[in-house]
DNA sequence: AAAGAC
DNA sequence: TCTTTGC
DNA sequence: TTTTTGC
DNA sequence: AAAAAC
């Protein structure tokens, strides 16, 4: 077929492109190296604050200016990044190790167990206060006094005289605050009063549970996960939805699952995985998993599949055809003439090529350094512009598999925002920072001030996937491709978008339903009522979900995938 | 929804 | 038209 | 038993 | 594969 010399020509103009901007030094606007601030999450940010005014007022924090070190030990999965959420939401300053902070906020309430974390002369030099000192500090809006809340009686005296006080300008009066929210609770035991997140894994949507990002029972996890891909790769979507459905109400589940007895409450149990935790619960193992962990067939389709471009149909047909290996692949797409036609496509090949450094995970410093890069250049074309991290870096992952990153234009004037994506785009492969686009922008939104109506699910955002590359210059420069998605929202939009990107996808796909449910449509561009189609605009990402009647959950909380 | 291959 | 892509 | 399962 | 009733 004339195929050949179609792809042959292609890979050669692609080739020089490559070299081409290989070479490129990066003109202007060198990083400054990183500030490294912490390493929690979210935004690259530029201008984050004075774009919300629901969040600049209660902004300011009661914890302002506070040092503290949250002990993980003794605290629950999800309490703990509440606990994180909260904190850091009211302005404290999170620290790595116990001996910057000022305060200690530990579960613990033995000294020996104490003394295995910390060093007992340290814990005398601090506050060491239970969990619930910052719970009722955020709910009272003031740093409350350490001595009501000591973790360990024997540090109570030093305790009082360490505890720090806010930084934060508006100190209330304290006084009778007391009363009010709740009329027991200081002097008293260490019980944990969490009322809050009692039931919450009993919830049928993803998107009202707590899913840390590893779970008490994550080798069941691991293992069901192994069906549900083998599902997925031989196109059985309807059983890879349940083993889905089943994964992410067990990683919101709160404890170690050791009897059968346990799992009653949990959603989405029916008769054939209750039999399979059933059989992990006495073998540690599902024999079904084990299986195809050693089967060839699965290995094959997974590993065809991790190829950019190459889903579980092509993946089956390869397979088919008697490919084994990449290098089975490699010979086959190489091949100049297949008497069947297509010997693959220009993108499998690129794929192809680029799936060694693509299957490297990137570490979080690097996504950061990622993220302030695209915001210089964002910045020099639209100043005041916003950007957020989202994907698995912002729920908390340690290494991604990509960086997905959403952003909106400044405040002013709507219409300055036109063909955002090809600009930055075009800007950053200029620079030399982008090798490849992979799905080109839509030309939408052109003086667009509103989001595009969607009368089908795919959010209409503008949005273009690259392959991207660190300048040589960098001090995270490993001369690795990373995968790269640039997501322009409106602002109106912006928050949604942040949340439609955060993920995860179980979570995503329950926002979806939850909203139908409560007779609301939601997508990663807007959320409309479905009477009468009237957008709803949210101001800050808690402002999606009150406008979706849902209870806040932590962006760190959100994994409800493996 | 959009792109690319068929 | 079919397949893949995103969270 | 039939339909739905994210768009 | 599981749950709602579409």
């Amino acid at each position: 077929m004339r195929v050949k010399h179609l792809l042959g020509h292609q890979s050669l103009k692609y080739k020089n492109a490559l070299r081409a901007t290989g070479e490129v030094i990066m003109p202007f606007k060198r990083p400054r190296p990183p500030p490294v601030p912490h390493a929690t999450n979210s935004s690259s940010t530029s201008t984050l604050l004075s774009t919300n005014h629901e969040h600049k007022r209660l902004r300011r924090g009661c914890l302002h200016g506070i040092k503290a070190y949250i002990l993980s030990a003794k605290i629950d999965g999800a309490e703990y990044e509440i606990l994180i959420g909260e904190a850091e939401e009211n302005g404290a300053e999170l620290c790595k190790t116990p001996a910057e902070a000022d305060i200690i906020v530990t579960a613990i309430g033995m000294k020996k167990r104490l003394e295995r974390h910390i060093d007992w002369n340290m814990a005398k030099g601090k506050a060491v206060v239970r969990p619930d000192w910052i719970r009722d500090s955020v709910k009272k809006s003031e740093a409350l006094p350490c001595g009501d809340y000591a973790a360990i009686s024997d540090l109570l005296d030093s305790s009082i005289e360490n505890c720090p006080e806010s930084s934060s300008s508006q100190s209330q009066p304290p006084d009778q605050a007391e009363a009010s929210t709740s009329q027991h609770q200081s002097t008293k035991e260490s019980t944990l009063p969490d009322l809050v997140y009692e039931p919450r894994y009993k919830s049928r949507f993803a998107c009202e549970r707590y899913s840390p990002l590893i779970c008490p029972n994550q080798d069941l996890v691991k293992e069901l996960h192994i069906i549900k891909l083998a599902r997925e790769m031989e196109s059985e979507e309807r059983s890879a939805l349940s083993y889905s459905r089943a994964i992410s109400a067990i990683k919101a589940f709160p404890e170690k699952i050791k009897s059968m007895s346990q799992i009653s409450d949990i959603p989405y149990l029916g008769d054939k995985l209750t039999g399979m935790i059933q059989e992990f619960l006495s073998k540690s193992t599902i024999s079904q998993a084990r299986q195809l962990s050693s089967d060839t067939r699965y290995q094959t389709l997974i590993s065809f599949t991790s190829v950019y471009g190459i889903g579980p149909h092509t993946a089956r047909h390869l397979y088919d055809l008697g490919l084994r290996t990449f290098d089975d692949l490699s010979r086959y797409l190489g091949s100049d003439d297949n008497a069947e036609g297509s010997g693959g496509s220009f993108a499998w090949r690129e794929g192809l090529r680029l799936r060694d450094e693509l299957s490297v995970k990137i570490p979080r410093a690097e996504v950061e350094e990622m993220g302030r890069l695209v915001d210089n250049a964002l910045q020099d074309i639209l100043p005041g512009s916003e950007s957020t991290i989202c994907g698995g870096y912002r729920r908390g992952k340690l290494e991604s598999n990509d960086v997905d990153i959403v952003f909106t234009h400044p405040q002013g004037q709507g219409n300055k925002a036109n063909n955002m994506i090809a600009r930055l785009v075009e800007r950053m492969r200029k620079d030399g920072l982008i090798t490849h686009t992979m799905h080109a922008p839509s030309v939408r939104s052109k003086g667009s001030l509103r989001p595009p109506t969607n009368h089908d699910g795919w959010d209409t955002l503008d949005k273009s996937l690259t392959i991207f590359n660190l300048p040589k210059t960098s001090p995270y420069y490993k001369g690795i491709h990373r995968r790269l998605d640039l997501i322009y929202a409106p602002r109106e939009v912006y928050w949604t978008a942040v949340v439609g990107w955060t993920g995860s996808t179980m979570f995503e796909r329950d926002l979806r339903l939850w909203a139908k449910q409560k007779g609301l449509k939601f997508d990663s561009s807007g959320i409309t009522r479905r009477r009468d189609t009237k957008a709803l605009y949210a101001t800050s990402e808690r402002d999606v979900f009150k406008l979706l009647e849902l209870e806040w959950i932590e962006p760190r909380l959100r994994n409800a995938d493996l």
